[in-house]
DNA sequence: TGCCAAAGGAAATAGTATAACACTGCCGCC
DNA sequence: GGCGGCAGTGTTATACTATTTCCTTTGGCA
């Protein structure tokens, strides 16, 4: 129940190697960009990155309690945060009330996630099909548009065929 | 956004006309489902048709208590909307937090949503092409999907060019 | 008539997010 | 060096959103 790095595609990939890049990337954006990583954001950021299963405020809040022995309230971490979307480094799943390590901060994008019911992993992607899609249907409408959000749940692969990727993906991460 | 007669819209179209014509058909469809549409949930059905401004749960009940005198706790709100959203009566705005009505009931649909950051006002699309990329997308990475939520903050046309005003708000587009 | 299941009332609590104010350290400036 | 401003964080309180739990009422039906 507190297992340090699950992720639900355990064993799929090296996350020990998302985690890094992810920080590592951060750190070197937000110096081209002047502003701050402090090292409560770049804590933030790191577990957020704990897995892709996007990660409530108040999880967040109580690791930064309970693992780091540090003093927090809603508002340190609800800061964090938004400083780390604004500057695209997570982003926000507004179906589950939760936040996810982006794939690639360092190219906007308006992406679209897969959400798996069962194990909660969010995959990120970035399809100018379906941005151009709903670009189109904006535009007919006469809507300009500031902020895309496509949340689709579902099932995963891996969950759907446990036969076939045998897959120790499991249950979920976090739990 | 909270007088009696949905501001946004208001003088752009017959909106009692939206509202007698969602709630018509809310009753056919539940009597068809053989599904019990209470004076409970058709009040609500009424309160979340009051304009094309999604609805919180909150204002619903205090419309609920102040309105109509009637003793109410959030359950009662919750519950009512939770049917109404498995009848497809109303959809939830998972940006916002709030609930709109279905423009098109009878027919299953994935819907996108165009919400407007000025005047609130949400316009239900259907675009087929929209969901068609997003399906598209899904596939190829093996995602079955269950739900998919598109939710496009901006500007709408009124609110951009209030003069000119050839464009069709709070009415739907099919494609 | 009596039973059952669905619907709704009521109280408490859980979960998510923000407001408001205080304190500190850093930086540029005089 | 002293000073003012500001970003970042700490702290407390509160607002907003949603669910759990238990109980009572209602409506359909054998
Ligand atoms: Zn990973
Ligand atoms: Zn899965
Ligand atoms: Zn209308
Ligand atoms: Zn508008």
């Amino acid at each position: 129940m507190t297992e340090p790095a699950p992720g639900p595609t355990a064993g799929q990939h090296d996350h020990k190697a998302c985690v890094s890049n992810a920080l590592a990337m951060a750190s070197a954006l937000c110096q081209r960009r002047g502003v701050r990583l402090t090292p409560l954001r770049q804590r933030v950021l790191e577990l957020v990155w704990r897995s892709h299963v996007p990660v409530g405020a108040y999880e967040i809040l109580d690791r930064l309690r309970v693992e780091d022995g540090r003093s927090a309230a809603p508002p340190t971490v609800y800061r964090a945060l938004e400083f780390l979307m604004e500057q695209k480094l997570i982003h926000r799943i507004e179906s589950l009330n939760a936040f996810v390590g982006c794939i690639d901060p360092s190219r906007p994008h308006a992406a679209q996630y897969l959400i798996c019911r069962q194990c909660g992993t969010v995959t990120e992607l970035d399809d100018g099909a379906v941005a151009a899609a709903i670009q189109e249907q904006a535009r007919r409408q006469g809507f300009s548009i500031d902020r895309q959000s496509v949340e689709v749940h579902g099932t995963c692969g891996h969950c759907a065929d446990p036969a076939g990727a045998a897959t120790n993906h499991a249950e979920t991460a976090t739990a």
